[in-house]
RNA sequence: GGGCGUGUGGUGAAAUUGGUAUACACGUCGGCUUUAGGAGCCGAUGCCGCAAGGCGUGUGGGUUCGAGUCCCACCUCGCCCACCA
C-alpha cells in the first residue's frame, strides 16, 4: 500500500456512513414499485464466525442486488438468524450456561461480520426465529396446520439419536447416522407430531417443473419425493384372517409370487404368526428392532432374515394358497408394509427365496437378463391366459381384471414421509398444545401465545425433553387451563422456523400477524435465492409445503404457488480440497484480507475465483491479480483525456455486450476478467469521462466502494446506485478490418484488410504475405472458404 | 446398484455456442527499481525441438471445408440417493 497510500478501512468507514445517509438499502416495503426480492438463506449463529467461504454467496446476493438496483428496481435484500438449535444448547450445556446468552453474542459477532462484507443489506428487518416475537408466529404456523388436520399427533418407531437424545425427521438420517452429530441412529417408539406434506406430494413434484431452478436440484427433489405408479393387490387372508394388500409396480409378474412378505412392524404380523411360531417371532422382532438402519439395509448380505408366519392368503387369480413371511427387508412405512414376492424378477426376492428355500417361477421370457427384466422387452409366460403378453399390455390387463374382481387397483405411491416435527430438546419453539388431565390434546389459543421457554430448566438431554423438569412450565399450564392440565414439552423441528422467514421480513415487527397477506402477494415469490446445496432437499421442500399449503388454505391468495422462483446454488470454497471448518483448522479468515487488500478486492476475487456454482479451492495469492487490478482502476481517474479514442469506444461496447450477457447467465467469474480486460485497453487507449463514468457503474456491483469513491471524485453528489446501468456508445464503423488467414483450417497470420473485398481479393491479398506463400509453396489450392463476418479466409489445398 | 455431473497449460480457468484453443489471473523465469524487507514496473511463459518444424482440449471412432464444442463407444474422477417393491 506504501505505493498507493491509500487507507481502505477509512474509506470504507466514510463511503458506509454516505450510503447510511442516503439509505440506500432501507426500503419501504408497502410503497414501493419494481420489486425484486433477492434473499440469501439466511445463516445459523454460530460461535465461530464467518470464512472466505460464506462470503461467496453473500457476495453474489449483493451482486445482484446492487445490479438491480441500476436497472431501476427497488430491491428488498434482508438478513437475519436462524437462531434456534442445536449447537448453542450443546454449547450451553457445555460452558453451563443458557443457550439464548450464547445466541445472542453470537449474532452480536455475526452481525458484525456480515457488515464487513459491505452488503446493501437492509439492517432495519433484521429477522431472529428465537426471538418471542418470531416465534409466537411460528406456533401460529403449527396450529394452522392443526386446524386444518395437517397436524396429527402418532404413535410410531422413530429415527431417535442416542447422542443428542432427540428424534429426527427421515430428511435428518443420513447414511443411518444423525445429520447433526454422526451418530449411529437407532429406533424408538414415541408419540410424536407429524405435518402431513405427503398430502400435497403430487402438487410438490408438479410444482418443480415451473421454477427456475437449478436442473439437479429438482432431480433431487423429484427423487425424495419419488413418485411411483403401480398396482395394489389383494391376496384374500384364508378361513378368518383378514387381507393383506401389497404394493407392486410389476403386477404383470403376478404369476411368479411364491410368498407374500410383512414388514415385521405390520400390525398384521401379530394376526398372522400361528400360535407355535409365536416365540420365535418374538425373538425375531427383538433383532430386528436392535438393528440399526445401516445394518438392517445391507442389500449385499447373501441371505435375507425372515420367517415364516405359518399362515396363507389365497392368489388372487389362481386361488392357490401362497405362504405368508415376515422378512426386514421389508419396509414398514412405505407402500402397505407387504409386498409380493418374485424371485425370478427381483433381486430381493431372489435372494429371499434362494436363502428360505421357496419356489422360483419364471413369468417373463425374452429379455437379456433373465433375473431382471424390464418393460417391453420380454413376453409373460407360465401366466395361463395372459401368456405372450408384454409386460406393458399385461401390467394394463391384469391390473383392469385385478380391479373388476375387486382385488386391486392402479396405485400411485411416494417415498416421501410425513414431516416429523416434535423434537425431545430446549432450544426451540415449544410445540403450542396443551392436554387435559385425559391426555387429550388441544390446540393453545391465540391469546395464549407465544408460549414461551420456561427458563428454569437444565439442558442436559435424558431421553425426554429438558423442559418436562420445568416446574415453572407445569404450573404456567395449570394457572391458565387447571389442575391437571400440561403443556406439550416438545419443542418444534428448526425446519419450522426457517419455513416461512422470508414472508417475515417484509413485516418483522408486526405484532398482529404472522405476516401481511397484501404484502406477500406484492413481494412473493422471492426473484432470486441464493444458498448452499446442502439445503437441496429439507429446507426447500419444507419451505415449499409451507408456502403452498398457506396459498392452498387462502392466507395468501396471489395466485403464486411457489415462494422461490429462481435459486442459485453457491459452490463451497475448499483449501487444501477440504471444506473450511474450525475442526479441521483450515478456514481462511476475512479478516487480515480485508485489512491489507480491502473489502473490494476480497469481494473481486471471491466472484472471480471460478464459477459460483462450482467447488472453488482458495489460492491464498489469487487475490493479489484484483487487487493490482483496482490499482489500476484507481488510476485511470489520472488519465482521462478530453475525448475517447474510437477502439476505446469499441472496446467498451464489446465489454458491455459481454458483460450483459455473463451477468444474465450468472458468470460473474467472467465479468471480472471481462473488466480486467477492459482496463488493460483504457490504459494504452485515450478515453474521456463518459467512457470512465459507464465503466465505474458496470463495476460498481462487484466493488462498491472504490466505484463510489470514484463516481464521487468525478464530481457526483448522488450515489452511483442511484444512476442507470449504462448504454453503448455511438461508433464510427470501422474501416479496415483484421482477418486470420488459415492454411488448411489452422490460423498463420493476420491480414489488415478492407471489409468489403471479396474472396478474389483477399486470396490475392493473402498471397503476398510471405509466410502465406511459405505454406502454399509445391501445393494446390482446391478450396478458399472466405467468411469476413467471422474475420477468416481458409486456403485449403490438396 | 440407480441418478447427476466432470475431464483444456505448473495452478484457477476462458473460448462470441461449430470458425485464430489456452483470454483474464496466479505461479515461474529474466531484466529494471528499492538501504533492506515487501511491493512495483517491463518482458517471456502449452508441449517437443538449437532451429526449421511438428504435436496439442481424458481415449478410440464418426459427422463436417472446419470439432474443446455435435454423435457413438470407452476410461477417469467426483457428488447425491440407496432393500422404496
Amino acid at each position: 500500500m506504501a505505493r498507493r497510500n491509500f487507507d481502505h478501512q477509512k474509506n470504507e468507514e466514510r463511503i458506509n456512513k454516505f450510503w447510511g445517509s442516503q439509505k440506500l438499502s432501507e426500503i419501504d416495503i408497502a410503497s414501493a414499485k419494481n420489486k425484486y426480492y433477492c434473499l440469501d438463506m439466511f445463516p445459523y449463529p454460530s460461535g465461530s464466525g464467518l470464512h472466505v467461504g460464506h462470503w461467496r454467496g453473500y457476495i453474489l446476493s449483493d451482486f445482484y442486488t446492487r445490479y438491480q438496483m441500476l436497472q431501476g428496481k427497488t430491491v428488498l435484500h434482508p438478513m437475519g438468524f436462524d437462531s434456534f438449535g442445536l449447537p448453542a444448547e450443546n454449547a450451553a450445556i457445555k460452558n453451563k450456561s443458557h443457550p439464548k446468552k450464547f445466541t445472542d453474542q453470537a449474532i452480536k459477532t455475526f452481525s458484525a461480520q456480515l457488515k464487513q462484507i459491505g452488503a446493501a443489506y437492509d439492517w432495519t428487518k433484521v429477522v431472529t426465529t428465537s426471538d418471542p416475537n418470531y416465534y409466537r408466529w411460528t406456533q401460529w404456523l403449527f396450529l394452522q396446520f392443526y386446524k386444518h388436520g395437517y397436524a396429527e399427533k402418532r404413535q410410531s418407531l422413530v429415527n431417535w439419536c442416542p447422542k443428542d437424545q432427540t428424534v429426527l425427521a427421515n430428511e435428518q438420517v443420513v447414511n443411518g447416522k444423525c445429520e447433526r452429530c454422526g451418530t449411529v441412529v437407532t429406533k424408538k417408539e414415541l408419540a410424536q407430531w407429524y405435518l402431513t406434506i405427503t398430502k400435497i406430494a403430487e402438487e410438490l413434484l408438479t410444482g418443480l417443473d415451473e421454477l427456475d431452478w437449478p436442473e439437479h436440484v429438482k432431480t433431487l427433489q423429484r427423487n425424495w419425493i419419488g413418485k411411483s405408479t403401480g398396482t395394489s393387490v389383494v391376496f384374500k387372508g384364508k378361513e378368518n384372517l383378514p387381507d393383506i394388500e401389497v404394493f407392486t409396480t410389476r403386477v404383470d409378474t403376478l404369476m411368479g409370487v411364491s410368498a407374500v412378505v410383512l414388514a415385521p412392524e405390520n400390525p398384521l404380523t401379530s394376526i398372522y404368526i400361528i400360535n407355535d411360531i409365536k416365540p420365535a417371532f418374538e425373538k425375531y422382532l427383538r433383532e430386528v428392532t436392535a438393528k440399526t438402519n445401516i445394518d438392517r439395509a445391507q442389500t449385499k448380505e447373501s441371505s435375507k432374515t425372515a420367517i415364516f408366519t405359518g399362515s396363507y392368503v389365497i392368489h388372487p387369480v389362481t386361488g392357490e394358497e401362497i405362504p405368508v413371511w415376515v422378512a426386514d427387508y421389508v419396509l414398514s412405512d412405505y407402500g402397505s408394509g407387504a409386498v409380493m414376492s418374485v424371485p425370478a424378477h427381483d433381486e430381493r426376492d431372489y435372494l429371499f427365496a434362494k436363502a428360505h428355500n421357496l419356489e422360483i417361477i419364471e413369468v417373463i421370457r425374452g429379455a437379456n437378463d433373465s433375473k431382471l427384466p424390464f418393460l417391453d422387452e420380454g413376453k409373460l409366460v407360465n401366466s395361463s391366459q395372459y401368456d405372450s403378453l408384454t409386460s406393458a399390455q399385461a401390467i394394463e390387463q391384469m391390473t383392469a381384471d385385478l380391479a373388476k374382481a375387486h382385488l386391486g387397483q392402479a396405485k400411485t405411491t411416494y417415498r416421501l414421509r410425513d414431516w416429523l416435527v416434535s423434537r425431545q430438546r430446549y432450544w426451540g419453539a415449544p410445540v403450542p398444545v396443551v392436554y387435559d388431565p385425559d391426555g387429550r390434546a388441544h390446540a393453545i389459543e391465540d391469546k395464549h401465545l407465544p408460549v414461551l421457554l420456561p427458563t428454569d430448566v437444565d439442558f442436559l438431554p435424558g431421553g425426554e425433553s429438558p423442559i418436562t423438569r420445568s416446574r415453572e412450565f407445569v404450573e404456567r399450564a395449570e394457572k391458565l387451563y387447571g389442575k391437571g392440565w400440561r403443556f406439550d414439552t416438545d419443542t418444534l423441528d428448526t425446519f419450522v422456523d426457517s419455513s416461512w422467514y422470508y414472508l417475515r421480513y417484509l413485516t418483522p415487527n408486526d405484532a398482529q400477524q404472522a405476516f401481511d397477506p397484501k404484502l406477500v402477494e406484492k413481494w412473493l415469490p422471492v426473484d432470486f435465492y441464493i444458498g448452499g446445496i446442502e439445503h437441496a432437499i429439507l429446507h426447500l421442500l419444507y419451505a415449499r409445503f409451507v408456502y403452498r399449503f398457506l396459498v392452498n388454505h387462502k392466507y395468501i391468495t396471489n395466485g403464486n404457488k411457489e415462494p422461490f422462483q429462481k435459486l442459485f446454488n453457491i459452490g463451497m470454497v475448499t483449501l487444501n480440497g477440504a471444506k473450511m471448518s474450525k475442526s479441521k483448522g483450515n478456514v481462511v479468515s476475512p479478516d487480515p484480507l480485508i485489512e491489507h487488500y480491502g473489502t473490494d478486492a476480497l469481494r473481486g476475487y471471491e466472484l472471480f475465483i471460478g464459477p459460483l456454482e462450482a467447488e472453488a479451492e482458495w489460492n491464498p495469492r489469487g487475490i493479489s491479480g484484483v487487487y493490482r487490478f483496482l490499482i489500476k482502476a484507481n488510476e485511470l481517474l489520472n488519465k482521462i483525456k478530453p475525448a475517447s479514442s474510437a477502439k476505446a469506444k469499441q472496446a467498451f461496447n464489446d465489454y458491455l455486450t459481454h458483460v450483459n450477457e455473463m451477468i444474465a447467465d450468472l458468470r460473474i467469474n467472467t465479468v471480472i476478467s471481462e473488466a480486467m480486460k477492459f482496463v488493460n485497453v483504457l490504459e494504452v487507449n485515450d478515453f474521456d469521462t463518459e467512457v470512465l463514468e459507464r465503466f465505474l457503474i458496470t463495476l460498481s456491483p462487484a466493488c462498491p466502494y472504490i466505484c463510489e469513491t470514484l463516481w464521487q471524485e468525478l464530481g457526483h453528489k448522488e450515489s452511483i446506485f442511484t444512476a442507470s446501468w449504462p448504454e453503448s456508445l455511438e461508433t464510427t464503423k470501422e474501416t479496415k478490418i483484421s482477418l486470420s488467414i488459415r492454411v488448411n483450417h489452422r490460423h498463420v497470420q493476420e491480414l489488415v484488410c478492407d471489409p468489403a473485398a471479396n474472396a478474389d481479393e483477399l486470396l490475392k491479398q493473402a498471397k503476398n504475405e510471405p509466410k502465406i506463400q511459405e505454406k502454399l509453396r509445391g501445393k494446390k489450392i482446391v478450396q478458399v472458404i472466405n467468411k469476413p463476418e467471422l474475420c477468416f479466409i481458409d486456403i485449403v489445398t490438396d
